[in-house]
DNA sequence: AGAAAACAAGAGCGGTGCTCACATTTGTTG
DNA sequence: CAACAAATGTGAGCACCGCTCTTGTTTTCT
């Protein structure tokens, strides 16, 4: 129990904030999202929310974190649950532990990888580290993988020398000992991957959904795993 | 000049509507869309505009229908300026013309490809004809590809029964001739080309977008052309 | 020419984000 | 302990939004 009790009652008051917004983010969508509503549910007046949250943006942004935090940890404990030496199984893992999560929580889904919300842009300080989760643990599998000898060569050769130039930096800057051909794979990879469950979740597929989408996306996985040459 | 003066006049202020709205569209985002707003540039009280749109709803779907319709114009005029039997070329003029279309117009795109707006769904009987055309380029391009040889088989058997009966049933309802891995593979580059596509236009990549975006682009045509086997 | 339909204007309702002046409570310091 | 300062809550207010309704005008059809 640090600091004053005044700190303590924000701290709470912060976090109903949070509470309060995810609730109405998931029941109402980000665009119907009002500090007005949230400063109603928290039994306060409008304006006293502003001591609390800069801006509606600013609000936008504490449940873009504690988005990303969410899934990052359902992907953390997804990864965790499968053996490591299962590379494969652990990169569908991953891949189901988003879809999962993208469909029990379509609308903070859509907030962080659907259109972006006009007029907002996620501090990159903020956003930044949890932001990039994800994309972590398939890089960390992805290395695991290349260094166990457990990923065939790519089939297409990076020819580009400024797109090799570009993987360069990112390789030393991760710190990736992966060539090139296995970096762009991964990129392809990752954006298929959300392209997939985006396309589920937004509704692209129509109303019938080919029939059974979590098969579908099983069938994607084994695809996925076949793009990257895990084995 | 078909119809009365008053007829030809509704339909003057009906494209300007679009218009205008696709200017807003294009510089403040879907969120600031206002019927307000339209009304203004058009010269017009806001109330007036509710004779030609029913809500902001109905506008978002104007420019829903105007957007899957310039895309798919994009599309056809990319794919014809092919040679008809260079499937590899096709299936990447499809690609190139999507992310084009999409950079040059990043609020349609993320209207018609991103987050649902929230409250609002697009009419299925307006949205269907037109939002379906770059798929439908794909799945003739690819009907066409199998029929004359050039696809390899799928790498990966579709398993599921209940995915095979979806495949069955879009088999018949569209009279496509191919079989499930072909399909399964093709939802697949589909979900992964726009998925690419997407992460571009919504700065998934990071701001530096690893060098090249366009190489990048490239190089993904050319892991989407193996994934489905196309030569 | 007269009836009917379409159109434009304006007022108005409830909602939003956000700001400001003011009162109250709480923590710190002389 | 008292006084000061910071943090917190209130209510009014501004400008904007979607949308509805009434009123007066113009165009089209019979």
């Amino acid at each position: 129990m640090p600091g004053t009790p005044r700190d303590r009652a924000r701290a709470q008051t912060m976090s109903d904030i949070v509470r309060i917004g995810r609730h109405h983010l998931a029941t109402d969508g980000a665009a119907a999202l009002s500090l007005r509503a949230v400063a109603r549910d928290l039994g306060v007046v409008s304006s006293a929310v502003y001591r609390y949250v800069k801006s509606r943006d600013d609000l936008l942004t504490l449940l873009v974190v504690d988005g990303y935090d969410e899934l990052g940890d359902a992907v953390d404990a997804a990864v965790a649950a499968v053996p490591a030496d299962d590379f494969p199984g652990r990169q569908a893992a991953i891949g189901r532990a988003v879809r999962t999560w993208g469909l029990a929580e379509p609308a903070t889904y859509a907030l962080l990888f659907g259109s972006p919300v006009p007029g907002y842009e996620a501090p990159a300080e903020q956003t930044m580290g949890p932001g990039t989760r994800v994309v972590r643990a398939l890089v960390t599998l992805w290395a695991e993988a290349y260094a166990a000898g457990r990923m065939s060569p790519p089939t297409v050769e990076v020819t580009s020398p400024a797109l090799a130039a570009g993987f360069s930096a990112a390789r030393e800057e991760l710190d990736l000992p992966l060539p090139d051909g296995v970096i762009a794979a991964g990129v392809f990879g990752w954006a298929a991957l959300f392209g997939c469950v985006s396309f589920e979740i937004f509704g692209q597929y129509g109303d019938d959904a080919l029939g059974d989408p979590a098969a579908l996306f099983e069938h994607h996985l084994e695809l996925l795993a076949a793009v990257l040459g895990l084995r």
